[in-house]
DNA sequence: GATGAATGAGTGTTCATTCAT
DNA sequence: GATGAATGAACACTCATTCAT
């Protein structure tokens, strides 16, 4: 493989990656790509062979890399507190320069649901084994009220995702612009742990 | 204007609301809407005079009706935890017909974010107003933490929607069928008024 | 239906047939079919779903008539010398006008040789059966030499069919120009029946 | 010229011959015949200029061997029987190896009736008229009806060639599996020479 | 009001061909 | 000589839209 053959490929993918889940163009075009990346709409066929395995391919390696952030949180000695704590960092942080990737993948799962399956192995059966554990012993302590593992994941995605998934709706409700919004975000950091811990964030 | 004109434009309309949100056929084609309501496809261009125009009717009304729902929960004598309760039951009750609203919202103001101004009249100014007054009396009393209105209705709004929102994916995380999921959304009432106030609902 | 639609759908077969079995345009495209009948290419996918149907559909009809035309002939009381006297008729005078639809069926038995069964049914089965009792008469009576009802039909069929196959490629071997190779074929009657039976064409 | 430049060059040509002739893939893409013959598809750009120049040549230097091979036999002191008797045998066992050249031909003759002009030069005169006088003697023999060369040559080809021509529609109309078939080609030899001098062939 | 017929613009895809290396 | 990258033209097909009736 050549230099400018990785440059091509790669260039396609971040490509439509920018347009499926930072524009929100979800239905993109080849042509639509195509422009955007100053290359030949035969190009995208070339290199990836039709444009849904572009599709699957940069769906697909996004989540990948989601899903091994998410891993590496878990999957440490670390107190609860902590683990989610950066959770939220990631998540508020991160996935800021992709705020219709969540979007994207409901209405790509409503359609398929099989396809999240392979894309999202065995790991989340881990995480959520991890995580229970340290919940139970949080509950028994008396530290945060009773509410099942399940309830506990979904308020901690909710409280951080929907604000990102939702942000042109929300920022036309709030009236807020590009620069109030972003500043919202970040101190969204502290409410969301206060929500989940009822306590201020530490430090 | 006949009964039968009514008759017609109103399921077309149906139809569409159907296809739009609650199946997530977010480009269901005018052809796929004719068939469903078993009318002719010219026909839709008769009565709105091309799919786009169909489409914004369509979303305008649902928001219209969305809207008015909200105003009339927030625009009583009530405390503020009847209203907040009764927000909570309206969104996961109610909405549960609509899954793919919010979602086709997101999508479709990525697009045209000057849209939703015309869907949001100045209605949602008093709203906020009237929310603004009495959580800062909640607040004032000790009853529950500092927060900005701000991000008490992101909050609320966020762990009564995501769950709809992201239907798919979330069943397909948490290993759920439509049974278990339905039971899931009815215990949340509970949850979210937990989450918001950090205490049991009533009764 | 309405008489326009009639005469559309029917002008884009004869005119697909006229393109595929008279032109030899074994590839002909959907906008070379459009445009020879003067419409719009769409019109093809609005009334015939997909080029393949339209041309499984023109091919089949074509066959069908055909093979009723052969069955017709054969399934008479008439001697087999009467018989194939009109088989030769029919193969020589009418095939002329489509020249290249024995030339179509082989290209295309070629790529999908389960095609022809659909196309003829059992019928061949109970034509050879008549042919076969008539032919072991002649031989019997010593009116033929020996030769088997394959090695018969085969000799009947190459002498008949060829030079129409062949057309192209005869008519500049022979130096023939249009109106000489007409010519040549309605002298082929006498040639081929004498070739079949050994003796001349009565009347 | 390079050894390994005529071994490409060849093998390019062998694989485009097998292509057409042999597999009937007449309208073989350059990534096909490249994939089939391991090399880069631009090669057949540098050796042949582009895709028809290669299929000319192929197509005209398979004619050449074929007129060679036709004019060989022809053009002794033998006899007509053996004469004939040699083409049937060269028709019937050498050309089964390619079993689409004749369709293929036909179908190009259709679109570019000029080509062939260029393929077949003067010999075509000379044969005929070798064939020719040995004709009349025969025929002013009584040993075989009266027949014109023209008519004679068809039947010939026809009774040679057709069953090779339309050897796939054939071997569905009589139920013959590959085997079969092949048997019923060798019979040929007998059957045709029959049918042409009415006798049996020697030996 | 309602329909079937017809169209033009656009989609993903294929392919021969060219070009830089 | 040989290759991978890149392109333009064409293809079958889809779709919203228009029109005559």
């Amino acid at each position: 493989m050549s230099l400018g053959q990785l440059e091509t490929r790669e260039l396609i993918k971040e490509t439509a990656r920018r347009l499926f889940f930072q524009k929100g163009h979800v239905k993109a075009t080849t042509q639509e790509i195509a422009d955007e990346a100053g290359i030949n709409r035969a190009l995208i066929h070339y290199y990836f062979g039709s444009r849904d395995l572009l599709f699957e391919k940069v769906l697909a390696e996004t989540m990948w890399s989601r899903t091994d952030e998410i891993e590496s949180i878990f999957a440490t000695n670390d107190s609860l507190r902590i683990k989610i704590s950066r959770f939220i960092d990631v998540f508020i942080d991160n996935h800021i320069d992709f705020p219709y990737l969540e979007n994207f993948l409901i209405t790509e799962m409503a359609k398929a649901p099989e396809r999240l399956k392979q894309l999202q192995p065995d790991k989340r059966g881990r995480i959520t084994a991890i995580v229970y554990r340290q919940l139970e012993e949080e509950i028994a302590a008396g530290l945060i009220g009773y509410i099942t593992i399940e309830h506990f994941m979904v308020n901690l995605m909710a409280l951080c995702n929907y604000p990102l998934l939702a942000m042109p709706v929300l920022q036309t409700i709030l009236g807020m612009d590009e620069k109030a919004y972003r500043e919202f975000l970040s101190e969204r950091k502290k409410v969301v742990y206060r929500a989940i811990f009822n306590e201020d964030l530490p430090n």
